[in-house]
DNA sequence: CGCTTACTTCAGAAATTTGTGAAGTTAAGG
DNA sequence: CCTTAACTTCACAAATTTCTGAAGTAAGCG
């Protein structure tokens, strides 16, 4: 096997991966180019990479791998480190940081839990649909609270599983 | 102030209610008139409605009402029921139900795993991308399980602070 | 049985979203 | 300072999604 088949067999490889992986996130309701984008890094073995480098392996526009990072920047999904004495910008998956980006859901719960309180409030806490919505906006209050507990159990388990890293 | 007028200020407050309630689910990715029809349901004192109220309060045609009602039933956020002697349906959320199903979000999850498990089987599990993958699944795996418990809890919390319905 | 009401399906118009090329901005390196 | 490389923004074309009206199907009722 010659080195450049080797490594376009892997090359291969991991692209099968970032668009398989990348399309289950598009299901669950992430935007395309985010997923790939978030997908590639991922499957990167420096967990890192260059806007060109996003770019040719996605086969997409700078303007795209533009978007793409604002997002998962915005939603801390991503970070964006400079290469010193480069005007060259490197993207990252870092570790832990992005479950708990994940977890930051929580976000959108405290969205959700704004307008079942408004809901509450104008339909009336006494009627019957202001009773199921206070039940609804417990849900919430309830997962939300659960979740702190739940990432810091996830941290410990990480650190035995995964422990000497 | 006249009956009329009295429902008519109730109608139009129930009407914002579910549509800030919908934008935010559409928000978080959620189809617009799925998310329109469940709001709808869920503030309903009845916490049921016909396909006829449901199109006349979120204005849309008796075809937007069927795929929406089709997509949630699918996913169980809610039960079709026939009403006797009438061939008329009534949709409704059904308590429990509903959040259960969210949780079902299990569903995905399970569906992240695949993906993730092929990836660390084609990238191998001893390059960097493959271990850093491998974290990413034993993450899903671990939330997996830590929702069954979760949900049971929610039970237990719910009924100390529902208790007497 | 046929009429009628309630829901469903489907083709296509309309609206929205997505991704691009091109122009703009910023900062490194001479 | 000027040049150039790297990223960003923006207007628009293309692709996709959404919703509707119209036609189809099924079941209650006379």
């Amino acid at each position: 096997m010659t080195e450049s088949a080797g490594r376009d067999r892997n090359e291969e490889a991991v692209s099968r991966f970032v668009e398989s992986f990348a399309a289950q996130l598009v299901e669950a309701g992430m935007q395309r180019m985010p997923a790939r984008v978030f997908a590639a890094l991922l499957s990167s073995d420096a967990g890192s990479m260059t806007s060109a480098e996003l770019g040719e392996q996605l086969r997409i526009s700078p303007a795209a791998v533009s978007g793409a990072v604002r997002y998962l920047a915005q939603t801390h999904m991503v970070s964006r480190e400079r290469e010193p004495g480069s005007r060259r910008e490197r993207y990252r998956v870092h570790g832990d940081q992005w479950y708990e980006a994940l977890a930051n859901r929580d976000a959108v719960l405290k969205r959700w839990e704004v307008a079942l309180r408004d809901g509450v409030t104008s339909l009336g806490a006494d009627t019957p649909a202001g009773r199921r919505i206070s039940e609804t906006l417990a849900f919430f209050e309830f997962m939300e609270s659960e979740l702190a507990e739940l990432m810091q159990r996830w941290r410990v388990h990480r650190e035995k599983t995964f422990g000497q890293e």
